[in-house]
DNA sequence: ATGGTAGACCTTCTA
């Protein structure tokens, strides 16, 4: 089973270049942020003929999340726990169904940026709740997958230049340790388990030629369970999609598990 | 060099 993590930026302004992935991509699942619409104006329909059960939480202009799966989703739940107040769409989950379920979350991570406002406190306190309610998961003991845009630069090495990210709110010691902090639960990282490769970047800004010089950062994770981990084959990151027509400035993220095995 | 681009949408916010 193939998973992916993609933060499109858009779905409706770059629908025809989200499908044409899709089309030869072919990920079992697929978890998407950014869609910057309202559920009824997802194109629903258009991945329903490319085969996909669709699930999203949406919201219009900003943020939204949505799953995509082959087999249908059950269990479909919409928004972090932990914060009855909170209307930002980040937070979809729903269990994969087929003869080896795996539980998958999509998320939207706050970006946090700038630091001295309530939006960076914002951004730890999702990672609190995302903490606590992973906490929770993993207490399933089920294969588990965590996937999508975290907005957190793990470690020197998943950034072009660490000097110059120092102060953001994206490679913060904050942000990292809270990072830090999920993979202490147990939780793994694929792309380190898989690959680990420096500059395996995943996000590169429309600005300053930061594509064509190659100043990336790898934001986008999948975090696996130990059973998730265990049946980890590769992971891929999909990098030239950065390089096609009026592209998203993040790329898709796939990770193979065999979890029959 | 303190810039620059992109998307939603109504003038500015978010990233």
């Amino acid at each position: 089973m193939r998973i992916a993590t993609w933060n499109v930026n858009s779905v409706n302004a770059r629908l025809e270049a989200v499908l044409a992935w899709f089309a030869d991509a072919a990920p079992d699942v697929a978890c998407l942020q950014e869609i910057k619409c309202v559920d009824e104006k997802f194109p629903s329909e258009a991945f329903e003929r490319l085969g996909y059960n669709v699930a999203i939480h949406g919201q219009k202009t900003y943020n939204g999340v949505a799953l995509l799966s082959k087999t249908p989703l059950e269990d479909v739940r919409r928004g972090l726990p932990g914060d009855d107040g909170d209307e930002q769409a980040r937070y979809i989950e729903a269990v994969i169904s087929g003869p080896s379920p795996v539980r998958v979350a999509g998320i939207y991570l706050p970006n946090g940026n700038p630091v001295d406002s309530e939006k960076f406190a914002y951004k730890l306190r999702w990672m609190d709740r995302l903490n606590r309610h992973a906490r929770d998961l993993l207490a399933l003991e089920e294969p588990l997958v965590i996937a999508g845009d975290y907005n957190v630069i793990p470690e020197p090495q998943d950034v072009h230049d660490p000097a110059a990210w120092a102060g953001d709110a994206l490679f913060r010691p904050e942000s990292r340790a809270a990072f830090r902090a999920l993979k202490w639960l147990g939780l793994t990282d694929a792309y380190m388990a898989a690959d680990g490769v420096p500059g395996g970047y995943t996000f590169w800004d429309y600005q300053a030629g930061a594509w064509p010089r190659d100043h990336g950062i790898r934001i986008d994770h999948l975090l696996l369970s130990p059973t998730a981990a265990d049946s980890l084959t590769s992971v891929i990151i999909h990098r030239d999609v950065r390089g096609r027509e009026k592209p998203s400035d993040h790329v898709p993220v796939v990770a193979a598990l065999d979890l029959a095995s």
